[in-house]
DNA sequence: CTTTGTGCAAACGATTTGCAGGATG
DNA sequence: CATCCTGCAAATCGTTTGCACAAAG
């Protein structure tokens, strides 16, 4: 369910960003999801009907994505690269038994960094919970 | 330094891994590094005087030796795979300006995951903490 | 002596790159 | 119409695999 159209352009157009139809789409893509996809699954999902971006350009267009800020990489896993087109502060869940990811609030989980050893300056943080989701129950 | 080595081959035999010189030496290196080093600079270490290891050997030693508990993989950056034989449970803090990892007491941070929403079981979680290290000031 | 590990080289999968043609602002 | 982007295919990088030989217990 794509959401406002004019939101996306501008949100490309203010970040200087050429609206091509495959950037469209990749973003589109990534702010309709929230299962983290990876660049494969993207590619996927957008050539699902008919063809629409080549691999390259799915690369290229979240990297570029990634250099404004309007999404993010999420690694969790070994040697997996998801995306997240919410970039807002929040943790993130992963059941260890079927890989899926959820985000958490940043209110559910209160973290108190304290100026941990001198030296060290802290700019941010997040938290990464492991445990089993709903579906995979015990 | 290497430590003790009775104590690497008590670790290994433990766990039955059976001891070769290529297996003690990675996880030798592993134990005396806090760098958490990628296979490539495991092996490159390793191979600095004599050849002692293959790429291969590498890599098959660093996954044995996760899957008996020795060893854990640190996902921080995009595509890196880091090892690390502190297994015990801590925090991580990495400098986004020359990418050094160092480890996080456990204790340094507080951290107070309740039950998150209902269905999530909670089994570990841990925090990345990112910012600037003490030589790369502020 | 049985089983497991090593080394080599080939195979792989994900990501990146070079470049010519096409689209955007 | 200058610049940036796309698509293709080839290149690259880290990791894995198959297999014959060697070493560990």
């Amino acid at each position: 369910m794509p959401r406002d159209t004019q939101q996306i352009v501008r949100a490309l157009k203010g970040r200087k960003l050429r609206v091509t139809p495959q950037r469209f789409a990749v973003y589109a893509n990534l702010l309709d999801r929230t299962d983290h996809p990876t660049a494969e699954q993207i590619l996927d999902d957008l050539n699902r009907d008919a063809p629409t971006s080549s691999q390259a350009t799915v690369y290229s267009s979240l990297q570029a994505l990634r250099e404004v800020g309007l999404v993010r990489e999420v690694l969790l896993e070994e040697g997996i690269r998801r995306y997240d087109a919410n970039v807002a502060p929040h943790h993130h869940f992963r059941c260890e038994a079927c890989g899926t990811i959820e985000d958490i609030a940043w209110d559910e989980i209160h973290v108190s960094v304290g100026r941990l050893r001198p030296g060290l300056q802290v700019e941010r943080y997040e938290v990464t919970v492991h445990g089993r989701c709903e579906s995979c129950g015990q």
